[in-house]
DNA sequence: AACGATTGCGCAAACGATTGCGGAAACGCT
DNA sequence: AGCGTTTCCGCAATCGTTTGCGCAATCGTT
């Protein structure tokens, strides 16, 4: 910038302020300046700038794993209105660590970051706590953290959970295997409560066997359904927290020799863009999740401009969309 | 700083040697601070010491769609490995947009990131240049840039591509159409060159109407896979240049009541996590996705502390995974 | 012609760290 | 006691911007 002002025979505060528009420069200058700026092929220097102004113009995001297509979709519609508004994202990775995702939480608040976004992480009360008192605005999306006035973005999961059972209820199924995240994490936790509530209604009792544990990976579906099916009496159905170990689970049956729907109905949770190409095409539970994004990044730009507002919280409905992996009990659809 | 300089009674010099074990320092001072480091909460600002020491540990990616489930991967194995040299990710989508790719290359810069990963991206010879003149670190991840000599990691394509219509040669098929990405992309065409070469190894003409364009989505291939089965003399296997589309060509498929493989074969490319849970599961080209990233990102951290090296190049293989999508041509497997 | 208002610009102090340089005290040696 | 080495620490400049303050020139008015 020094260069850029001797060369054009100003100051540096002449500079700055033709560059940020933030007081009246004369026409001669202005030109001078900046034909000065592209000659030298000047960039301004933002750190010096953040530094200065105390704002990074950058949020942070910490996701479970970017690479799980329900995460990488909320986090587009983070990234995309982000970059609306001109903001710039750091991702991070935290694999449901609680340790990494402390550590982050200090990278991220030591490089000045202007929020932060936690999307289905861990994050405890304190750790909220922690950043509430620097003044650091967040949003938590996909999770509830209890005891916590802080931005929420969330789905009804208990609603999805019980939409999935009830629709596997209205086709007849009596047992059904329920395929759980790691229980700890909240909407997994919900979709189960879901689930235990519409079985509850229709005075099914709930058997503890059939509900076992994966961990969201397609892998964990897979072994999931083989154990459920491996059962003497193995369930005409299987409600699995998420399209992944959905889609996993098809795969076990299929493998197995079950025809799907006929020999065992699947439904999933989330409504991944796959889940309308799976075969046969799954279905599922859909929460919004490129516009949760979008949401909660709005929601964390607005809570940046005015940090004490009072904390919102956003529900979003779910709704089941019915596929093809589900069918009446016993009911053979004709194959066409 | 100040104020843990001052509650400790030292000079900020020494706190500053004390945080960053740059200069011995007695121990009853190193105690005082420490001390007052914790009693405060202190946090160092790091854009202070970026700016001051000329590096953020900062680098930036950018990647067409981040939610795409191949570029998901190869991301992740670049968030993991700087992760692991603590450095922290900004992360870019690019959508293929030349703009917005040039953009964000600006901000990148701008925030003085120490070095910049573009993956399949279509950044351009200049582009390339004008980074190199400022000295910035920059590795390229599966795209080709002609006439520049800069860092890149690559798959080689063309053998995939080979390799996969090869396959289908040797089930017996002699008519497949190819589905294609955006045909500027390298990759893509590659992958094509591949197709035709080995067409032409075996005197087998290719017929253009069977090589349809697609976007590298579901969707897509959905369309592509419908568009070729309603010709007069459908295909009897498809090459679809991506996973995404292959599984959407299966799903067209299904729909138009054509059993895959018996009666269309379908072979994918890149091996997504999904491949193996889809039904059929696909037989696809691999690329190790996740090696990929963490070898850019190792490259890049080495560029990063030797910029003058001579560029290097790493070229990955591909490999075949035959699983169920493809079968001999007319001769129907038994379904068990 | 005199005088206040307006316009157009530069000086220099921040922002929060790192670091070259030099000073004071303690130590070791003859 | 005198002198050279170490050891331990602080001063102040610096990184590249932004911005409060003030000065000089111009303008408009009577």
């Amino acid at each position: 910038m020094r260069d850029v002002a001797e060369r054009a025979g100003v100051s540096v505060t002449t500079v700055s302020h033709v560059i940020n528009e933030t007081r009246p420069v004369s026409d001669e200058l202005r030109q001078r300046v900046l034909a000065a700026m592209d000659e030298l092929g000047y960039q301004p220097n933002r750190l010096a700038r953040s530094l200065r102004r105390g704002e990074t113009h950058t949020i942070g995001i910490v996701v479970p794993d970017s690479a799980n297509p329900f995460f990488a979709e909320v986090a587009r519609g983070i990234e995309d209105t982000s970059f609306e508004h001109r903001y710039s994202l750091i991702l991070c990775n935290s694999d449901g660590d609680l340790e990494k995702e402390l550590f982050y939480t200090n990278v991220l608040t030591e490089k000045q970051v202007d929020g932060i976004l936690f999307v289905a992480a861990g994050v405890s009360t304190e750790h909220i706590h922690a950043l509430q008192e620097r003044r650091m605005p967040v949003v938590v999306v996909d999770r509830e953290i209890p005891n916590v006035s802080v931005d929420e973005v969330l789905t009804d999961n208990a609603r999805g959970g019980w939409l999935a059972t009830r629709h596997l209820l209205e086709l007849g199924h009596r047992r059904f295997g329920c395929i759980i995240g790691r229980s700890n994490l909240t909407p997994s936790a919900e979709r189960v409560t879901g689930y235990r509530q519409a079985l509850g209604e229709a005075d099914i009792p709930v058997e503890e066997r059939l509900i076992v544990k994966g961990d969201f990976q397609y892998e964990s579906g897979y072994r999931a359904a083989r154990q459920l099916l491996a059962l003497d009496d193995p369930p005409t159905a299987i409600f699995a927290c998420n399209d992944l170990m959905a889609v996993g689970a098809i795969s076990a049956a299929v493998e197995l020799g079950r025809k799907v729907p006929d020999d065992l109905s699947v439904v999933g949770f989330d409504d991944v863009r796959l889940a309308s190409f799976t075969n046969p095409p799954l279905t599922t539970v859909v929460q919004p999740k490129y516009e949760m994004g979008v949401i909660a990044a709005t929601m964390l730009l607005e809570r940046m401009r005015n940090y004490d507002m009072p904390p919102r919280r956003r529900m979003f409905d779910t709704t089941l969309v019915i596929r093809q992996s589900t069918a009446p009990v016993g009911a053979p659809e004709d194959e066409g």
